[in-house]
RNA sequence: GCCUGGGUAGUAUAGCCAGGUCUAGUAUCGGCGGCUGUCGCCCGCCGGACCCGGGUUCAAAUCCCGGCCCAGGCGCCA
């Protein structure tokens, strides 16, 4: 389905009332001789209609005899402009007392504006203050001023009012979207696996130790061993869901509660799941493309859709390529970041690397039949940005049982999950992808606590 | 956990290295007044700040010590 269909499909579904064509259109009445319609949708096509319009005043302009005032909704911004000259007495009081981020309902007429930069303006008749904000607001929401992301996310519903802020939470609705189109296409079912956990998935990690009724529990930092286990009921799983690490990281990526959209399906191998990883991606994109435009030019963003499939270079040609870059590393260890730097001025865009050493992934990996030293795993990268991994997971119970204790993991918390390898576990393959760092990429934002409408670091827990 | 850098009006910054000329400058913001086409409106007047504690000194925003808070990076990872 091209834009114009899913558009229309879109509209055909929610109540449409006027020109408020927006699921949101049952939230205010439409009065006698006014037709609801949102800022972004004011249009010079519109000229000569009578409209209503409830949003929040973005900017306001007072030349003395005119007042322009820039409405805001989620839709975009529109002028109203009004006249002191020939105003009842209502109207000049109303005006007299507008604060910026007010909650306002306008009456007006649409007309074309040659003068105004939008080219078409509301010539307001009457306005109400539905809700009237402080005058003096801790910064400013137009964006003149900068402000350093502590006093943006410490008020953060005021930041995220900034257009390009909210551009990039309506690209997330649509990736999330699209997520779920592409791989309910594909045959997988969405699913929801326990935060609260008893024991760690993997081992190592810093978990999030909660009380739970006196006894420990967790937070959980992966869906994978349940995704694993429905593999065995669903075939193909999805789940999109926070997850939460109690890492001491202090960067940019990191945060330590994220979206992961994960993925496991039964028979299928590393390169099933690579497939539709690249296929979702490439798809994200192609939605993105068609319906945000608005949003991306407002982000300064030109998207090119990437072309598959990704290219795939394996750990040994990593390290080969870091040897001609002149910075060698030793067979064994994991790729660190400055590893990833230096193998980005070569991948430019999206790309996997495969065949991770065994030793160095999770215990429940496939090691590869032909060389067990590696294993059937996989990176997907984005330049230096780690935006997914996965692979085979290993389906034999004795091989699992032995790779649990060659991890120095006690089997005993395993048995649970251990013990559903013995009611037949298929071969099976999966990833966890980490939403925000691909809204990261889509939206160009360099700080991942730009992607995240409440984000929680080391050092933040509120609002 | 480790390394580096930083805290000046509501916001963002100048000043700090080379202490005094700082009753701390600028922009934005808020208040008041003016303006009929603004769109980062403009013009005039007014308002508001040196993170906390200790020290050095005739003198501290500036130098030293301690604390608190913040940013970035590393390891680890999505």
């Amino acid at each position: 389905m091209g834009r114009e269909g899913r558009v229309r499909k879109r509209l055909s579904q929610g109540p449409v009332r006027g020109l408020y064509s927006d699921d949101m259109a049952g939230n205010a009445e439409s009065e006698a001789g006014f037709e609801q319609i949102r800022s972004g949708m004011v249009r010079p096509e519109l000229d000569g209609r009578r409209v209503v319009l409830q949003g929040w005043i973005h900017e306001i302009r007072d030349l003395g005899s005119l007042v322009f005032i820039v409405l805001r909704d989620s839709s975009g911004l529109c002028q109203v402009v009004f006249s002191r000259v020939g105003a009842d007495s209502a109207l000049s009081a109303a005006l007299d007392g507008l604060t910026r981020e007010s909650a306002v309902r306008v009456w007006g007429t649409v007309r074309v504006a040659p003068q105004s930069r939008m080219g078409v303006e509301v010539k307001g008749e009457r306005i109400e203050v539905v809700a009237k904000a402080v005058e003096k607001l801790p910064y400013d929401v137009t964006g003149k001023v900068p402000a350093s992301m502590t006093t943006r996310l410490n008020h953060r519903i005021l930041d995220l009012r900034k257009p390009v802020n909210t551009a990039i939470f309506m690209i997330a609705d649509t990736v999330f979207d699209a997520i779920r189109e592409y791989l309910r296409g594909q045959g997988f079912v969405e699913v929801r696996t326990p935060k609260i956990i008893a024991t760690a998935t993997e081992g190592g990690a810093a978990l999030f130790k909660v009380d739970y009724f006196g006894k420990a529990a967790y937070l959980a930092q992966s869906p994978q061993l349940y995704k694993e286990e429905l593999v065995t009921v669903f075939e193909r799983v999805f789940e999109i869901g926070p997850f939460f690490r109690a890492e001491a990281s202090h960067t940019r990526r990191h945060v330590s509660e994220f979206t992961s959209v994960d993925i496991e399906a039964a028979f299928m191998n590393y390169e099933g799941v690579m497939q539709v990883l690249e296929g979702m991606v490439a798809h994200v994109f192609k939605r993105v493309l068609e319906e945000r435009q608005r949003e991306l030019d407002l982000l300064g963003v030109s998207l090119r859709p990437p072309k598959t499939p990704f290219k795939r270079i394996t750990y040994d040609e990593a390290l080969k390529e870091l040897a001609e870059l002149g910075h060698p590393k030793s067979w064994g260890g994991d790729l660190e970041t400055p590893d990833l730097r230096y193998l980005a001025k070569r991948h430019t865009g999206f790309y996997f690397i495969t065949h991770f050493p065994t030793a160095i992934k999770p215990f429940y990996i496939q090691p590869d039949p032909n060389n067990p030293q590696v294993s059937e795993s996989f990176d997907l990268m984005y330049q230096w940005l780690e935006l997914a991994s996965g692979g085979t997971r290993i389906s034999d119970p004795a091989l699992l049982r032995q790779r649990l204790q060659e991890q120095g993991l006690n089997p005993e918390s395993f048995k649970h999950h251990v013990a559903v390898y013995d009611y037949g576990m298929p071969v099976h393959a999966g990833w966890g992808l980490g939403f925000e760092r691909l809204i990261m990429v889509i939206t160009r934002r360099t700080n991942i606590r730009d992607v995240i409408l409440f984000p929680r670091d080391r050092f933040r827990l509120v609002p």
